[in-house]
Order: structure tokens, then C-alpha cells, then sequence
RNA sequence: GCUGGUGUAGCUCAGCUGGUAGAGCAGCUGAUUUGUAAUCAGCAGGUCGGGGGUUCGAAUCCGUCCACCAGCUCCA
């Protein structure tokens, strides 16, 4: 019994002992950083989710050659089997200790400690940290040669933009060589998958200098499945009793400052004209939606029996990110979103977030996304450094208590985002990974019970009294910028029959065959149906390839035997040769696959 | 915005320490009429990201702007 939990406790496949074994690894880099360069000074480095970094203040930039030299170092390390041990110092002494080291950044983070801390070093020979553990009991636990440093990237000290720029020096390690570079493979496969390269690849986007950043160009594939998407989108709102509107792309500064963006996002907004100069018209292109779909309540005097009114728009927004935000199709200075605002009596709140939730679940599930989303309950802190909150604690308190009580009653398993809720309310955030393990919003679902109230809106009440509705803010599909990234990530390009765009190929043998295949690709594209030909002079073996490379679902071959017989030979992508069938047979079989929006 | 990296033909990339550009694929033309992942030949294609500077001479060196990538910070 004991012998077996010593086996787990000890096993790299647990992940508690994973992360020691990480932590003690960013030790040993530590170690290694200052034996070849004492003058670097050291800040924090755990372990996380995919290894370890340590963040470091050094006059000189850690080039490739650079790491690897440490890495060497580590090794060595390794194979010296240092002891690491454990013990404490009372506040002064360990302040002392980090002085007389020259580590001002210790010394800061000593400082921060509560009163009554325990303050825990590790040494390992020649080498002490201040840690709080835990640690492996040698150096020599660590395989040297499974250790690799992976990147070196610019990171703030303490996560503020405000402080001095460390450097991050990122690494993985394993008990195993193979498991590193079984690891290190899994990586590259990863970023095969990339959307930002498979994307331009395959021709669903690209971008242009002279058109600028974040604002890439839809080529006719991306701009064909957004739109397949989208009429997907509103026509389940309108089932689902959204009322659609279209509203202004832009609007003067004075509907922002009503609604709290201008004071709020001014910097973030492309403006038109002087934001300052109050004596002339300002304008700005719309961030957001909110307030212009609001003008479609406040268009007349409304009743309880009005509610709830669930507006959807397909909204373009344009918000001026940062230069470094910039991330292919995820982060852009343009983007189209599945917008939509619920203007409700209280009462209704509840059932209506659950309503705004099931959509949500129901269109990621449809496009297959759902199975690597997490939900994150988005709170507000009253401590934000930079007064993001409006609002009142007791407001604050009631909008996160109503959206706690949902979310349980619901059992969703959510993260907490502290810090992560909009100006005006907390939020429950879809997030999604992409490739690389980042991690951003997909759906956004959000309780804002500030709004209504500065835009003047209200309702009759059965009693006869004017009240404020409660407002929730929420998209189903996100952004369909964003999502389109995720599905190219999520299938490698091979995006499911039903939204492909282009659904079939026709592949003919002989030149003898043409009339027959553009007769068929009429008849195809009468169904409803996106089909092309490849009637090029070329071997059926080059058509096939090509096709493949584009992923398209359906390749039927035409050669004179199928024209004599009108018939098809079928190729799937994935399935291969499925053979010859009747023309009907294969536009029943491709009509079926479509239309249960099958994920193949 | 910050740090680092990158930018050569439509795409993927060569081009050593400065002597002013090269391949494959794609494209076009011709031959070939082909049966389930690349037929052969020829032709054409480049202000070496932009505009400056140093130099007798810059793809190559220097500064600047732009774009792309990774990370940090931000994300209504």
C-alpha cells in the first residue's frame, strides 16, 4: 500500500510532483545563469502549466547561443547532484541575506511578505533562493539532458507595464529524453495547425501593408464560411425571439460619454475629428454595441409586457488595440461579432441567462468547439488600480450574487477571473486555447445592471410604476473573426462539409467528360450545393492532390464510364475511394451529411 | 505601447566576411487525354518591405518608418 503511493507520489505522471520537479528545474537555471553571469539579477521563477521560467534583470540579451550555454551549465548542475535544502531566516536577517547577495528584487518581494510569514530559502550549493518550496531533495532528480530552454521573451516585473522590462527565459524538462523530444514534436504538430498559417495557406485571409495592421482582408473562402456562419446565427436567434436590428457604425462622442466608453476606452476608439475641441462635432466608429441597440428600446415608451426584448445584430465593431495586440485573426482592429442585448424585468433574468447560455453551448457545440472550452465567472475588484468600476459595492455585490446563483444552480464548473469583469458588470467568459496554449474569450455572457440607468431607460410596470430593467450583454458565436481561427485550429483547415466552402470538387479524366461535368456541377449547385470544376489538363492523381491539400470534402471523378453510366465516383478526404454511385444517391448522401451539420 | 526576432518572385526558401540576384512550387505557352496524393518541355516573373545614410559600389553595414512572428502589458 505505502510502496504503491510512493510510486504516484514520485511519478512525473502526478502533477503535483511535475510541478516540483519544474520549479526545481527553474532553480537550477537560476544556478547556472549565475555561475556564467553573477551579475544578473534575479526576480521570480515558478513552474506553470507547460514547465518553468525565471524572470531576470541582465544588461545583455540571452540569445540562442546564450541558452545554450546555460543549458549546458544546467546539465552540469544536474550531474553534480547538489543537495537542496531547506531552512528559514527571522525577517531582518533574511533582508540582510538579499542585501548583501545584491538582489534588490528579493529584497522587494521580503518586503511584501505579511508580518508574520514564514521566510523559506533553498540552497543548493554555491546557490540560495528565497522559496516557499517545494523542491526535489537534489539536482541530481533532474535528467540533463531532458531539459530544454525554449524561448526568451520581455516580461514587467510584478505584471506592471509601469516597471522596469525583466527577461523571461521559458523551459521544459522531462525525466526522459524521448518524452522531451516527444514533446518538442507534439509542439511542432501544434503549430502546424496554426491559423494564422494555415489560414493564408489555404486562402481564407491575408493581410497588406498598406492596409494596415489588424485589419486583415477576407479572401472569398473566409469570407464565405463567416457568412455561412452568420446566416446560421440570426436565423436561430430569430427562432429563438430575437428581434434583429442594424445600427450605426459610428456615432458623435457625446452617446459615448452617456454610456461610460469615452471616459473609459477613448484611447482604444479610432475617433473622427478632435476629441477635445468641444466647440466642433466629434465622431468616433462604434467599439461596442450597447448603446446603439439601447436606442432601440428608448425608440418608444415601453411596458412590462415589452419584456423581455432580446435584440441581435451581426455588428461590426473597431477598436484601436495597441500595435503589439495584434494576433492573425484573434485580436484586430475590425471584427464582426454575433451581438446581441436582453432589456428584461428582474424576474426575468434568471431564465433569460440560461436561455443566452444554452444558445451559446448549442452553436459552439454545433461547430464543434465546445469540448475545449472552459467558462470563466468574471468579478469586478474594488481595488483596480485604475478605477475601471463603475458602480456601487451593493450594485456590484447583487450583480455577481444573481450571477453566482445561476451559475450553481446551473453546476457549471467555472474558473474565477478576478479583476476580469466589464466597467458595468460581471460576466460569465466562454474562453478557448488556441495552438499555442493562449487562452482568450470565445462567447461572453454578461449581467449589467448600470446601463439602462444612465441611458434613461425604463418600462411600465403592472403596477403602473416606472422601473429600470436589468440588461445582459452576450454574443452566441463570439467573433466570427475569432471563431473562423479556432475552427481552421480546431480542424486543421478541414473545416466540417456543411460550412466548407467549396463542398465539392468535380475532377474530370478527359476533356470528353466536361459537358457532363459542368451539367453536374449545375445540378449540384441547384441543390444548394458549392461545387467547382477541375477540368484542367492534368493527370487525375495532381487534381486529387490538390484537392486534398485544400481539404475539399468531396471529390467526385469523371472520367467516360460514369458519364456513359450518370454516375460518380466518390473520393471523401478523409475516407478515400467510397466508390461509383448514381448522381442522386450522392446528392441524397452529401444532403444528409450537410444538413445534420455533421462534423466531417 | 514594451522586449526580442523576421522581411529576397504569388508561395517556400538559397545568396560566405559589401562587387548590384538563384532554385523548387504556382503562373503562362506547347506537347500529352491521362482512373484515385505531384506528366514533360519552354517562357515569363524581383524598385531584395519603404524611404534615408555610409561607400567608388549596399539584398549584405548604420539609423528610421512599416508589416509579420513570439512574449509581456491591455482587451468595453
Amino acid at each position: 500500500m505505502s510502496e504503491e503511493k510512493k510510486i504516484d507520489q514520485y511519478s512525473f505522471e502526478n502533477p503535483e510532483y511535475r510541478k516540483t520537479y519544474w520549479h526545481t528545474c527553474s532553480h537550477v537555471l537560476a544556478q547556472a545563469v549565475k555561475r556564467l553571469y553573477p551579475d544578473v539579477k534575479l526576480a521570480i521563477g515558478p513552474a506553470i502549466a507547460d514547465g518553468f521560467y525565471y524572470d531576470m534583470d541582465a544588461s545583455f540579451a540571452f540569445t540562442p547561443e546564450i541558452l545554450t550555454k546555460i543549458e549546458e551549465e544546467m546539465r552540469k548542475i544536474c550531474k553534480e547532484k547538489i543537495k537542496l535544502e531547506r531552512f528559514e531566516l527571522p525577517r531582518e536577517e533574511a533582508l540582510k541575506f538579499m542585501e548583501e547577495k545584491g538582489e534588490p528584487y528579493k529584497v522587494e518581494l521580503i518586503n511584501d511578505l505579511p508580518k508574520d510569514a514564514v521566510i523559506s530559502f533553498y540552497k543548493q550549493g554555491d546557490f540560495t533562493d528565497l522559496c516557499a518550496g517545494p523542491h526535489l531533495d537534489s539536482t541530481g532528480r533532474i535528467k540533463g539532458n531532458g531539459i530544454k530552454l525554449t524561448a526568451c521573451n520581455a516580461a514587467y516585473w510584478r505584471g506592471d507595464s509601469n516597471r522596469k522590462q525583466l527577461q523571461r527565459i521559458y523551459g521544459v524538462a522531462f525525466p526522459k529524453k524521448e518524452e522531451l523530444e516527444e514533446y518538442l514534436k507534439q509542439q511542432e504538430e501544434a503549430r502546424k495547425r496554426d491559423h494564422n498559417k494555415i489560414g493564408r495557406e489555404l486562402e481564407y485571409f491575408t493581410t497588406v501593408d498598406v492596409i494596415g495592421q489588424g485589419l486583415p482582408i477576407m479572401l472569398p473562402k473566409g469570407a464565405r464560411v463567416i457568412q455561412i456562419l452568420q446566416r446560421w446565427v440570426e436565423d436561430e436567434e430569430q427562432k429563438r425571439g430575437y428581434l434583429l436590428t442594424k445600427t450605426p457604425y459610428m456615432a458623435k462622442r457625446e452617446l459615448y460619454k452617456i454610456s461610460g466608453h469615452w471616459d473609459h476606452y477613448l484611447d482604444g476608439m479610432f475617433v473622427l475629428g478632435d476629441p477635445h475641441d468641444e466647440t466642433k462635432e466629434c465622431f468616433a466608429l462604434r467599439p461596442m454595441t450597447c448603446p446603439f441597440q439601447y436606442q432601440v428600446f428608448l425608440n418608444r415608451a415601453r411596458s412590462y409586457r415589452d419584456l423581455p426584448m432580446r435584440l441581435g445584430e451581426t455588428s461590426t465593431l473597431f477598436r484601436n488595440e495597441d500595435s503589439g495586440e495584434m494576433h492573425g485573426l484573434i485580436r484586430i482592429r475590425q471584427f464582426t461579432i454575433s451581438e446581441g442585448h436582453l432589456i428584461l424585468r428582474p424576474e426575468q433574468l434568471e431564465d433569460e441567462f440560461r436561455g443566452c447560455l444554452a444558445l451559446a453551448n448549442y452553436m459552439l457545440d454545433t461547430v464543434g468547439l465546445s469540448h475545449k472550452c472552459t467558462y470563466r465567472f468574471s468579478q469586478w475588484n474594488p481595488a483596480n488600480p485604475n478605477n475601471k468600476y463603475e458602480g456601487t459595492a451593493a450594485q456590484w455585490d447583487h450583480a455577481q450574487s444573481v450571477m453566482k446563483q445561476i451559475l450553481d444552480d446551473l453546476g457549471l464548473q467555472y474558473s474565477i477571473g478576478f479583476d476580469e469583469a466589464a466597467f458595468y458588470g460581471p460576466k460569465l467568459d466562454i474562453q478557448y486555447k488556441n495552438v499555442f496554449g493562449k487562452e482568450d474569450t470565445l462567447v461572453t455572457i454578461q449581467i449589467d445592471m448600470l446601463l439602462a440607468q444612465r441611458f434613461g431607460m425604463e418600462y411600465v410596470d403592472v403596477d403602473g410604476k416606472k422601473k429600470t430593467p436589468y440588461i445582459i450583454h452576450r454574443t452566441s458565436l463570439g467573433c466570427y473573426e475569432r471563431t473562423l481561427a479556432y475552427l481552421l485550429e480546431e480542424y486543421a483547415g478541414a473545416l466540417p462539409t456543411w460550412m466548407a466552402p467549396e463542398q465539392v470538387r468535380i475532377l474530370t479524366i478527359t476533356d470528353r467528360v466536361n459537358d457532363y461535368a459542368y451539367a453536374l456541377k449545375k445540378e449540384l449547385f441547384a441543390q444548394g450545393f458549392r461545387v467547382e470544376v477541375d477540368d484542367r489538363n492534368e493527370k487525375i492523381g495532381k487534381k486529387i492532390r490538390e484537392a486534398q491539400v485544400e481539404k475539399v470534402p468531396y471529390m467526385l471523378v469523371v472520367g467516360d464510364k460514369e458519364a456513359e453510366a450518370g454516375q460518380v465516383a466518390v473520393r471523401h478526404r478523409a475516407d478515400g475511394d467510397l466508390g461509383a454511385m448514381s448522381k442522386a444517391d450522392f446528392a441524397a448522401l452529401l444532403k444528409d451529411v450537410v444538413d445534420s451539420k455533421a462534423k466531417k
